[in-house]
DNA sequence: TATGAATGAGTGTTCATTCAT
DNA sequence: AATGAATGAACACTCATTCAT
């Protein structure tokens, strides 16, 4: 690659950092491809000469940073291991990711929850279709622990998302705010309940 | 409250159900103040006779539903229970509640999601601080579990956080997807975690 | 019709106006929606009350007009005449009626050249749908004079083609320049060619 | 004329062909210069060294072309033949010429129709000039014509206007359309109708 | 008081032109 | 001299808001 093209790809890396902070902090129709051009100092015909169309730029910063998480996260499921072995496992790393790609953690959520809650003119199926595919592997990963007698008998979907949703929660709170915790936290409250042993009912 | 002052109630609230339903299919910025005029059979000019924006309109419809929301679920918190029994009836409350909101449950998390996250430009503060509101009196219920020895020693944000992030998940899956589950499983997955007793650590 | 629709109508009038003036004067694409609006002193908003798109404003212009020519010129084709006889009236009928829309004349042209030459992406295929019929009915005429032994056999196309590019460019060039001539001479001209007696040389 | 003039002459043909087909092909407005560029197979900018502008290269395309008919068409002024062999010997170059140049005669009768019913700015006034000084040539044949009493009495404007119209409309015709005809054709239509003898009806 | 026509700033996008390489 | 990436004014069109009726 030569410096040419290393600097175009500069140039394209500094229009999606821009527009990946604006489009986090006021959303997708609220920022103008103008505020962009402006922030990124470049002019707007620039960006367009990157991308097509502003949706295309807004898939693109998402696809690209959905991708790399999801390939950081996956292979986890190819460990050789066993459901409660795995899902440790599985916090740790996500926990790891997640807080390393903090300033798009936002943007992120933000398109999952659009696609998966139905916003129409979904903006990114590609990014739900990847999401629906981690959700599957971890789906499987919560059958089998069920099915070797770790895991109390329920439906697995209903493990899956009671997982996302507590560690999702989790990791938005600590990044956004100031909630402090571990791995290991989040581990054994999931896997053992709140409660003291011997305690509750 | 005359006449001319319940009629104007009346308007008003014909209003706010349209607006609320248009916002629910389409979003905040794909719904035009000529399109709820139309709907409602009111002029534009009518509406802003009673809502001196579109903002302030989005706004008072979040905050009226919040607010019957808020007001449903609260009481639970000042019934005579141990935080354990408290916690079981806020689960069995807050599902009960939703589901009877679930055209509104979409803007209503959106909105949240928005506020708490950080969108710049917030919709509704009012709605925030309720929702805060709600946390510290979720909060305090971990507080005092964890003093009276019951919870396990840990933040109760931590906990507070943990229990919103797997409730809410729960109940969106079951509203927008085909999850069927009881309070009694949100209960005992939350409670007790999603190990076979004795199995393991 | 009411007092609100009459000031409709008239708002409406003014606009077509305008952009029959600028249209006429710089051509479709060079004549901005900005500009019109400006020009007219209303709104851009307002003009798209009226029109939905820039291409229906035009349109709306040249194929009110055409109709308006068209209606007034084709009762010729009905009247009980001989051939000869026809073409001498429409021929005084149509500089009256062309003259009559003088205004209009130059954009009428322009569009029947783009739609009868190809341009691409045609604005009026009406426009160029009624003046093929009148074509037609022109055609019709020449062939029946043919028939009856008045005119010299030949394509009646050809007869209707070169009738047709005559009379426009002598139309064309009284109104634009400063020739003046009677509908006779437009005749005697047209019609010494085409009877079967008098050869020239 | 050196080498580098030579090549230098060749590149300026190369873009003017380009630029000549897409102009007849999509209009001037609707090509972009990015287009020719590309089409040709130069950068912008090369383009722009040989052209100021992009209404200067349209312009010296038609020009260019114009001159070249031009040049074809006049010498027949300059023969020594009575008005009308001349005006028989002009159609008979005028239908050789045209043809020849048939994918250009749509640019051309368009810059033509503009210079002349006064599209403002008008993007080739000189090609009117041409087209003046050769509508100027044409008239001192008809009125040599009327003096030497082969044509009738008429306004020599009248008659050179008359035959440019349906001169150009039956090639045109030609051209676009399937209408075939000779030189003999049109000469026997319009002489019939100029030459004293032989009134009709 | 209720109306809805009018407004015009703002949108995403294009493209003639420039200029550093 | 040739390049083509960068520019930004201009475009058609939208829509929250105003105000004369």
């Amino acid at each position: 690659m030569g410096r040419k093209e290393r600097e175009l790809q500069q140039r394209k890396k500094e229009i999606l950092d821009v527009a990946l902070r604006l489009f986090s902090q006021k959303g997708y129709r609220a920022t103008s491809m103008q505020e962009i051009a402006k922030s990124s100092e470049f002019a707007v015909g620039t960006i367009y000469r990157f991308f097509p169309t502003k949706k295309r730029l807004y898939e693109e910063i998402v696809l690209d940073k959905a991708k790399e998480i999801y390939n950081k996260i996956v292979p986890v499921f190819n460990e050789d291991l066993d459901p409660f072995a795995l899902l440790n496992r599985l916090i740790a790393v996500k926990i790891a990711v997640l807080k390393s790609y903090s300033s798009f953690i936002r943007l992120y959520y933000t398109v999952l929850w659009e696609a998966r809650f139905g916003v129409k003119e979904t903006l990114s199926e590609q990014v739900l279709a990847l999401y629906e595919k981690y959700l599957c592997k971890l789906e499987a990963v919560f059958a089998k622990g069920i099915e070797e007698g770790i895991f109390r008998r329920r439906s697995s979907r209903f493990y899956a998302m009671a997982f996302e949703g507590m560690f999702n929660a989790l990791i938005q709170e600590s990044i956004h705010h100031d909630l402090e915790f571990s791995p290991n936290e989040v581990a054994e409250v999931f896997f053992g309940g709140i409660l003291v042993q011997g305690m509750g009912r």
